[in-house]
DNA sequence: CTGAAAGCGCTTACAG
DNA sequence: CTGAAAGCGCTTACAG
């Protein structure tokens, strides 16, 4: 019976007509079942899901999006980025929630600035049939997007968000106290003129990481020096750009903090071009824990950040969410930890 | 009438129907034309074209999938890497292919070595219902998962695979030529003692890049050393631990060819722990110009390879055999060009 | 707590 | 060259 069973799974699809007949009920009730509805007797219950997996039964997605209301889609609208190392650990969380929660993950790719953002994002909604959506930073904090997928009607989840929206499913980490913690440690190192490059305005960790600095300057009653302090957007040219600027300082700074990796990368090349040693002329601190952060030379004393977590989070909130059930928004934010290597030296 | 139509889509969704009785024929008909099939007289299939873009209809693909035999899905089956710059690439081409040809694309991200390999592709081609699957390097050369497929009836195409199946789709470029030019420049820079680092042996392009490090040798009467040859996997520490072997060497290299950038990263990394200059006492060459390429310090001369290219033209020629066209498989392999940066000087 | 019927929007197989 | 009918495998809305 088994084996006829697993014949019949490889060739023609088993149906829930299958799964009915065998467990002696009718196909609404295998429904009820498959759905996790209420109003089924337990033993019935247990009949069924017996024969669904003894039959080895999957549901038909198509079907199931035909009849129903839902289509077990969900989008993940994000900056396609150069430097892809975010992006990855976005889309395995993302991806890995899906597959848990029988979803199917579809990708928008986009380019900033867009003049076209809103009606790219519509469109993909609608054409795509998408349940629900994913907002990684800085997709998060387009007012446009979100009034348009509120319009549509289709819940999403925002990943380190700037802004606060109520009710709205978005998970973040500690960015300012992690700043803080490592602005800390170069300050006990004995940096006094300590250089900032802030991130890309877009994204709601640049503000945190820029007051973790600042926090942590003032607590060690050390001045804030805005000379010190150069704007960057996360990637790679402006943290040169930056770092020449820090550098034409008659009292330059003994530290640079980079609000990314990609930009800290951009100070160590400058140094380098400079004849500077890091660590010994300068000591440089990233952000992010990438695999250049490893991979450069000298390695990157930076903070990590559990983006894959984050993201299969805000997925997993977002399919409850969407499957109706209760859920709670996450109270404690993600902790970040301070990863220390050669980039860093006592002064 | 437009204003209705409009109105109409944005509500709940136009169907075949609608455009069926706009076009005053039936409902089959509007199925030939949207499915570009034969027998509907020029004037019939103009008319309906023209309700189809007036209603701005877009065929449902849950009632397509249901009621037909096609899934509107293909498959991107991939090691999931650290370094996600090579898959960010085919991951965009192979995303803009299937946008375009309208399909949908699935990712099934897998870890190697892997046991399950084989049980894993199946359940996520059966369960995700797959009409096609794209291979990339170094997934293509499993012969297991191709007799899988096959099995199953998969269409699927590779990029950058090792062997040849005849046949079947696959997209490839001319890494030995690229090898050979950027060994050529690398001796006309006046090296002789050149090393190599080779990539990992499952990829295809190993062995060519390494025969184009030979034959370019051969050409220029340089007799080849086998022990400046080490073997690596195409990541970062193995690139370093190949350096450290190299390094011992009583005639040391004064030039490394490592078969993609991340190893030569990791020859960089080596050279500046023993206080070598790179480029005045050590040239170092990676392939593959991916993003730490022009990030790290000196600056890598190295071979770009047009992956987002190749993976685009793989998904397409793969959605073409999907809907039964004639496919005439590329008789050229794809260009590699050599990108001359500050990690090479004359010797 | 359970089920029979209708219908989702297409394609297939067939008829003319 | 065109169309009427059946049916894909589910869920919805309703009945009991």
């Amino acid at each position: 019976m088994v084996d006829q069973a697993k014949k019949k799974a490889s060739k023609s699809a088993v149906t829930i007509v299958d799964v009915a007949a065998l467990a002696g009920v009718s196909i609404k009730t295998v429904s009820r079942v498959v759905n996790s509805e209420p109003n089924v007797r337990q033993s019935t219950r247990t009949r069924v899901s017996q024969a669904i997996s003894e039959l080895n039964y999957r549901p038909n997605t198509a079907a199931r999006v035909l009849s129903g209301k839902r289509f077990y889609v969900i989008g993940l609208v994000y900056e396609n980025p150069n430097e892809f190392s975010y992006m990855k650990d976005v889309l395995n969380g993302a991806l890995k929630a899906c597959e848990a929660g029988g979803y199917t993950l579809l990708l928008l790719p986009l380019t900033l600035p867009n003049k076209e953002l809103v009606s790219e994002v519509q469109i993909f909604a609608t054409q795509s049939r998408l349940d629900g959506v994913i907002l990684p930073a800085p997709m998060g904090d387009y007012s446009e997007i979100n009034a348009l997928l509120d319009e549509l009607e289709i819940p999403f989840a925002r990943i380190a968000p700037k802004t606060d929206i109520a009710d709205n499913i978005s998970v973040v980490c500690n960015d300012e106290e992690a700043s803080y913690s490592v602005t800390k440690f170069v300050i006990e190192q004995g940096h006094t003129r300590i250089g900032f490059i802030k991130g890309d305005p877009e994204h709601g960790a640049t503000d945190k990481r820029f007051n973790g600095y600042k926090s942590a300057l003032k607590d060690f009653k050390l001045k804030y020096d805005s000379k010190l302090v150069c704007d960057g957007q996360f990637s790679f040219e402006s943290g040169k750009s930056a770092t020449r600027k820090l550098f034409k300082l008659t009292d330059r700074p003994t530290a640079i903090i980079a609000s990314n990796d990609d930009m800290a990368a951009g100070t160590i090349y400058e140094a380098h071009e400079r004849g500077l040693n890091v660590p010994n002329d300068l000591s440089v601190i990233g952000f992010d824990d990438t695999p250049i952060a490893s991979q450069i030379w000298p390695p990157l004393t930076t903070v990590r950040q559990p983006i894959m977590e984050m993201a299969e989070s805000a997925t997993t909130l977002l399919i409850r969410k969407l499957r109706g059930e209760n859920i709670e928004l996450p109270d404690e934010p993600f902790k970040c930890s301070v990863v220390t290597r050669a980039s860093t030296m006592h002064r």
